[in-house]
RNA sequence: GGGCGAGUGGUGAAAUUGGCAGACACGCAAGAUUUAGGAUCUUGUGCCGCAAGGCUUGUGGGUUCAAGUCCCGCCUCGCCCA
């Protein structure tokens, strides 16, 4: 054994041990305590930092914690390798998007590697290798052939910059999620998967997901904006020409059906796709015109931003309310967008924020139908909308009613007049999967003169990306421009074809990842249900914050389609989510905290940090570092206590080997102990309770690790040497023991070399986590905290489990508390058992 | 604007959920050892005060014998939704 902790030697050496001895191969065909750990792939870009490390890590930890207590582990890894930025880098420098992940993976490969987190590396996926997208493409199938994946033309979202269709939630603040370029409005035809038709189950299910943080859950209850209202068909009133027009109804969806009667106008969102008949030919016609062009050219951002100036023109049409049968004027304005509801909005400027800041600057008509029955609105005064509950007023028959009980009368009125009636509407949008890029999978699709839209046979697939593309400036998707890629004869009658030359969104491929893992070489079929029926849901999904939404709703999505086609008998991935916080570092630039990312140019590498500390030392730290739900931040300088103790643990170790070697390991009983070893003892049985409750109790690594420390800090004041008697030798011998076996799935290299040292079988992973043993954690003394009026005035020691006119009586003869209380009249004593005593005087 | 979460020493943070605030670390200071230290060990370290003592969990109220923890108002930050 060497003096100094050699950690790169001992890590190379057990990182080969584990990988050698195939401890990380899991048995899949066994079911029983099974535990499926999974922690969201990455996309392989250029190096992971310490950032990327918090979630591998903590994975790490909790597949080893799981092991040691009996548990058959799963514990796979792979990567969401089709993306965006490797084609970014091939229009750079040319280097294709291919040979640029691949050698992305290995690199990635070997950090994971060099961090010591284990994986069963024969189950590695990679979305954008063939025998992985050829069921991905399989499952678009699927879905075509169900009716749930569809073309359609639509509003979308396009990012000039990136060249493509974004989907809603690729959208942040009006900006491209990826680039930050500014998103334009454009009206294309793209394939959508019809997340819709699942938005209710998808709400509901949130309640079986119990293992989910409520923050995660709540957001996508948001996200899917599940709104109960009411739909109301306004007739078009007939324009003076008398053109026909098919347009005769325009349907609106309403929350507030209770204000329709102080309804003065109706608004449509410039993409509107009726709009332009609607107003072919009426002197109006120009001004609408030239006002949409003005529109689509704001972002959606600045549109729905709070602080911007309303625009609208008014579209020379009318509509008539069917309530009361009043024509109301229709305007164009970009306050409506087109992918909420229908498009169309009925305008109550009197009870509607948005509504009466439009009416006031284009001087319409304000009408109140609520009347607040505290202090009567009148408008006169009225400074803004009045959004609250009230008295309904000047609504004919309705009028005099609380307006909540109006929304459902109302409701009821259009549904027996047949213009309406209560209506359910999602936030939620269809997933739009198409993507104008060359780095994805492509979709199985060809296009035929004669047949029309064909779905490419199974037996064909997989559609393979070409390899000889040109990556230009241009913008142009690569497959577009590849004649070679793109004909293509029907499948059906066999005459020419063009394929499909979008490819999907890489939210598709990273949706059903955690399928394939169970079979990942399986050449015959995308999974196999059995194995995914015995090993899924996943029981412990670990990833970031980020995905909350996206990813996790896909995948949740999809999950259920494949249960619904009888493909799986499950329809909920995850059994327990956690999602870990994102490690910060401050900027160099201007001293503000980040989230580790290359372009804020904060990253710290784990590589040199693993060459100077070791591996161990780094997972330490990065577990110690906060609590691992929440953000943290990095401190180059925090690692050093990290650094510090494995160097303290190993020294320990070293200068006693020969005394630990010969000691028996454990102790059984208190008798005969001195109060030295009792208390390490104690400590000893404590810390195992304690770590193992931090770990079950929502994987609170940061006092599971200060608990081992301190634990390390009474070993110190319980030394040994020679002399010492052997009872103290084997309490000493036991607490080291501890230290390494609950150390082991933070810091595993040093674990597995000291517990070897002192004469064990390797690995620890063999070893069951130890149990806490009660007689040693027995107390029969407690430090009663004693206060006077509330104030700590001293601590007394009384024997344990002292009934409380025991404790009464002990604390009033104790000299310490003469002086608060003589002289005073004691009026109550406040009794807490083995833990304090407030006396109370005036 | 609405919803959720957070705010504790010079720093990262603990606090068995109403019962001794600041565990465990970082940093700093003093000392020991060393040819040397980015090694190791010891001691100290919330603030004010020479001291006795007092004050202290963003801020102001409240409930309670007792509040970082519960309730109400305000300020700041983060996330989600408008």
């Amino acid at each position: 054994m060497k003096e100094k902790y050699p950690f790169s030697e001992i890590e190379e050496r057990w990182r080969a041990y584990w990988r050698d001895n195939g401890l990380f191969a899991a048995d899949t065909s066994k079911v029983e305590a099974k535990f499926y750990c999974l922690m969201m792939f990455p996309y392989p870009s250029a190096s992971l930092h310490v950032g990327h490390g918090r979630n591998y890590i903590i994975g790490d930890a909790v597949a080893r914690y799981k092991k040691m207590c009996g548990m058959n582990v799963l514990a796979p890894m792979g990567w969401d390798a089709f993306g965006l930025p490797a084609e970014n880098a091939a229009i750079k420098s040319g280097i294709p998007p291919r040979e640029s992940t691949l050698s992305n993976i290995a690199t990635m490969k070997r950090q994971l590697d060099s961090w010591g987190v284990c994986y069963d590396w024969d189950r590695e996926v990679s979305s954008c290798m063939p025998d992985y997208y050829r069921w991905t493409q399989w499952i678009f199938l699927k879905l075509h052939e169900k009716g749930l994946a569809y073309r359609g033309k639509a509003a979308v979202n396009w990012c000039p910059s990136c060249a493509t269709v974004l989907a809603n939630e690729q959208v942040v603040d009006g900006l491209c999620e990826r680039c930050e370029s500014e998103v334009e409005q454009k009206w294309m035809e793209q394939w959508f998967f019809k997340i819709t038709d699942y938005a209710q189950r998808l709400l509901d299910d949130l309640e079986k997901l119990e293992g989910w943080p409520d923050r995660v859950k709540t957001m996508q209850r948001n996200w899917i904006g599940r709104s109960e209202g009411t739909r109301v068909d306004f007739k078009l009133v007939p324009r003076n020409d008398a053109m026909p027009e098919a347009q005769e109804i325009i349907s609106c969806f309403t929350t507030r059906v209770d204000t329709i009667y102080g309804c003065t106008y109706m608004v449509i969102a410039p993409e509107c796709p009726e709009l332009k008949s609607m107003v072919s030919g009426l002197s109006e016609e120009q001004g609408v015109l030239d006002y949409v062009g003005r529109a689509s050219k704001i972002s959606a951002r600045d549109r729905t931003a709070d602080g911007l100036e309303k625009t609208g023109v008014f579209t020379g049409r009318y509509v008539e309310n069917p309530y009361n049968g009043e024509h109301v004027s229709v305007w164009v304005a970009d306050y409506v967008l087109m992918e909420y509801g229908s498009g169309a909005v009925m305008a109550v400027p009197a009870h509607d924020t948005r509504d009466w800041a439009f009416a006031k600057k284009y001087g319409l008509k304000i009408r109140i139908s609520i009347q607040n029955p505290e202090h009567g609105l009148d408008l006169q005064h009225m400074v803004d909308a009045y959004c609250e509950d009230g008295t309904v007023v000047d609504s004919g028959p309705f009028s005099g009613m609380a307006n909540r009980e109006a929304i459902s009368a109302m409701t009821k009125h259009a549904t027996d007049h047949g213009f309406g009636g209560a209506m359910v509407h999602f936030r939620l949008r269809d997933w739009l999967i198409s993507r104008q890029r060359y780095w994805g999978a492509p979709i199985p699709i060809i296009y035929c003169d004669r047949c029309g839209t064909v779905p490419v046979p199974e037996s064909d697939l997989p559609i393979l990306l070409p390899e000889n593309v040109v990556f230009g400036a241009s913008g142009e998707s690569p497959l577009a421009g590849s004649e070679e890629f793109i004909r293509a004869n029907c499948p059906k009658c066999g005459g020419p074809g063009r394929r499909e030359s979008d490819t999907m969104d890489t939210f598709v491929d990273s949706s059903w990842y955690f399928l394939r893992y169970l079979s990942a070489r399986d050449e015959s079929k995308a999974f196999d249900r059995e194995t995914c029926d015995n090993w899924l849901p996943v029981d412990q999904y670990i990833g970031g914050i980020e995905h909350a939404i996206l990813h996790l709703m896909y995948a949740r999505f999809l999950t259920k389609v494949l249960c619904d086609f009888g493909l799986i008998g499950f329809d909920e991935p995850f059994a327990h989510l956690f999602t870990q916080g994102m490690i910060c570092k401050r900027s160099e630039n201007d001293g503000q905290l980040y989230k580790m990312s290359k372009s804020k140019g904060n990253v710290v590498s784990p590589d040199s940090l693993i060459a100077r500390y070791g591996a161990d030392t780094v997972r330490l730290y990065t577990l110690f570092i906060g609590p691992p739900e929440k953000d943290a931040e990095w401190n180059d300088q925090g690692i050093e206590g990290a650094s510090r103790f494995l160097r303290r643990l190993w020294r320990r170790v070293y200068e006693k080997r020969d005394i630990l070697r010969s000691a028996s390991t454990v102790a059984t009983d208190s008798s005969g102990m001195g109060e030295d070893e009792r208390q390490l003892w104690r400590k000893t049985h404590e810390s195992i309770r304690n770590v193992t409750r931090d770990i079950d109790s929502g994987f609170h690594f940061n006092t599971a690790v200060s608990e081992i420390m301190e634990l390390m800090n009474a070993i110190d004041h319980c030394d040994i040497d020679e002399s010492s008697d052997s009872l103290r030798k084997n309490v000493y011998r036991e607490a080291i023991e501890t230290v390494i076996l609950l150390l082991s799935p933070f810091s595993p290299h040093i674990s597995e070399e000291l517990w070897e040292e002192l004469g064990h079988e390797p690995s620890v992973l063999k070893c069951r986590w130890p149990a806490a043993n009660d007689a040693a954690m027995e107390r029969q003394e407690a430090e009663i905290a004693v206060q006077v009026n509330g104030k700590l005035r001293g601590r007394l020691t009384v024997g344990i489990d002292l009934d409380d006119k025991q404790l009464e009586s002990s604390v009033m003869a104790w000299e310490g508390i003469q002086k608060y209380v003589k002289g005073k009249q004691i009026r109550k004593v406040i009794i807490i058992k083995n833990k304090l005593v407030n006396v109370v005087v005036t």
